[in-house]
DNA sequence: ATTAAAAGTGCAGTATATGACACTATCAAT
DNA sequence: ATTGATAGTGTCATATACTGCACTTTTAAT
């Protein structure tokens, strides 16, 4: 059971017990929209995505898929 | 030298040996967009990036960054 | 049961991503 | 030098991402 990008960014933010306000102050990214995302709703640029994802730790990377 | 994103998209396309069309074609995602992307410009939303990843075979993953 | 903090929602304005069309530029072959 | 395929650009219309504000709901604590 792989979490979507969205879930994995969520998950990330409680592991490390930031709120969603905090995050999004520290992000730049407004609060209506990381509270959209994390609702399941909406579609982030890579951009928005990537202010998150730096913010919180993480690394986006691509992977070529293996032949399960 | 880490490239981005849209570059190792643009990359992969290229080992696969599929025009910029094709990939239009294939991923559903408009031509004039994946031009835009691959010269440089724009931001493409979560949504798009998943369309042209999974047509060339490729994933996108989240990893906790290193130290360092 | 109260309370406070955190998360989710409705609405509306602005910015911009997407996409189509037509055009130009570049490249690779003969 | 021509030709054909591929890549890049200008403009514009439409869709939607982003955002702030105000509000409601949920969660977690005493």
């Amino acid at each position: 059971m792989t979490l979507s990008i969205i879930e994995q960014i969520k998950e990330r933010r409680k592991v490390l017990a930031i709120s969603q306000e905090s995050l999004a102050e520290i992000s730049g990214v407004g609060l209506r929209t990381l509270k959209q995302f994390e609702s399941g709703k909406g579609n982030p640029t890579l951009k928005t995505l990537q202010n998150l994802c730096d913010t919180l730790g993480l690394e986006i990377k691509l992977e070529v898929k293996s032949i399960e």
